[in-house]
DNA sequence: ATGCATGAGCA
DNA sequence: GCTCATGCATA
């Protein structure tokens, strides 16, 4: 409201807007293309000059990697019909996040997410530390980073929302993997989630973006590939993917049971919305923001001011920025996630991991 | 898969 | 104006 800069929205299609999924019937598609797909795409080729990334971005300020509440949930999409599901509907939330916001910055409590399985003292000297200790996971398979895991504290998984995203009729589960779909997960729960979920979801033959829309016609909540792709990757928040798991893991047993018929999918997605267009910054300009993000990951508006001036931008895209970039410190997984040749920067490689695909 | 963007809710 | 959830557009 504030600074609409120059956009202007209104601009509807209703009803129009051709999500080109030509796929959802159950042809071919996904399976195949998707895996070779990942498999040899690791393009953040895009990056400028940044291999510090998350390890040197330490600011006094927040140091705390997650300090979400994992529970809480904000949105009530207005996309739903009033004859949708009505076991689902996130009640409305009152009180979402903005406590956190205040937890944060006064003070840190050192949990650990994990209920005490193991404990966190290396690294709990420091604001700095538990930096380090989120970016430090990546890719350890769950079970065997027993000794440095992330530092994650989590607050409150009581003070609200008595239950609310799933909790339907549902009573069974076939995967005989998942066990905690309604109480906070652990990371590595998460994690596990995230990876098995991909797993079966390529398997089935559906594309992130299937999975979006189909969360649209079971729970009245429409994702879009760019969630779905995140949650897999772990690179949302972690409330947020506690938010996410229990509609996904529901999905997933939809979609197992209901593997071969034609299941309805249409719901409208797109209500269009006229964009600003992306701006594209350039490199050298990334390094100079990037380079005042770690001396000041949260500039004034005057500092913002003169750094748009310098750089010749928008403020607003220049404090856009910011924004993004902070978030983007709080993920789970950092970006990129896993790199070659990095998985014992700790010297705790176990001689062997999982059995499976590690990751596609 | 990810960069820039929007918007809600709050301070 | 921030955080946080989310997504269009794009590399």
């Amino acid at each position: 409201m504030a600074t609409a800069t120059s956009n202007h929205y209104g601009v509807l299609s209703p009803g129009s807007a051709p999500p080109p999924h030509s796929e959802s019937g159950g042809l071919q598609q996904a399976s195949a293309y998707r895996d070779a797909h990942s498999l040899l795409h690791n393009e953040y080729g895009t990056l400028p000059g940044h291999a510090h990334q998350w390890l040197t971005a330490l600011h006094a300020d927040s140091g705390t990697p997650w300090p979400h509440s994992p529970l809480s949930d904000q949105d009530v999409k207005p996309v739903l019909h009033e004859g949708e599901r009505e076991e689902l509907q996130t009640p409305n939330s009152l009180q979402q996040q903005q406590q956190q916001q205040q937890q944060q910055h006064a003070h840190h409590d050192a949990r650990p997410w994990r209920s005490g399985s193991t404990h966190i003292a290396t690294m709990a000297t420091s604001e700095q530390s538990l930096v380090y200790a989120q970016s430090g996971f990546s890719l350890v398979p769950a079970g065997e980073q027993g000794s440095m895991h992330h530092a994650l504290r989590d607050d409150d998984q009581h003070s609200h929302s008595p239950h609310l995203s799933e909790h339907g009729p549902h009573s069974h589960q076939h995967t005989g993997q998942d066990q905690s779909d309604e109480d906070t997960p652990t990371s590595d729960e998460l994690e596990q989630f995230a990876k098995q979920f991909k797993q079966r979801r390529i398997k089935l033959g559906f594309t992130q973006a299937d999975v979006g829309l189909a969360l649209g016609t079971l729970y009245g909540n429409v994702f879009s590939q760019t969630t779905i792709c995140r949650f897999e990757a772990l690179q949302l928040s972690f409330k947020n993917m506690c938010k996410l798991k229990p509609l996904l893991n529901k999905w997933l047993e939809e979609a197992d049971s209901t593997s071969g018929s034609p299941t309805s999918l249409d719901k409208i997605a797109a209500q269009g919305r006229k964009r600003k267009k992306r701006t594209s910054i350039e490199v050298g300009v990334k390094g100079a923001l990037e380079s005042h993000f770690l001396k000041c990951p949260k500039p004034g508006a005057a500092e913002i001011n003169s750094l748009a001036d310098s750089l010749q931008l928008e403020k607003e895209v220049v404090r856009v920025w910011f924004c993004n970039r902070r978030q983007k410190e709080k993920r789970m997984t950092p970006a990129g996630g896993p790199l070659p040749g990095t998985e014992d920067m700790y010297g705790d490689t176990p001689p062997h991991h999982g059995g499976q695909t590690p990751v596609q």
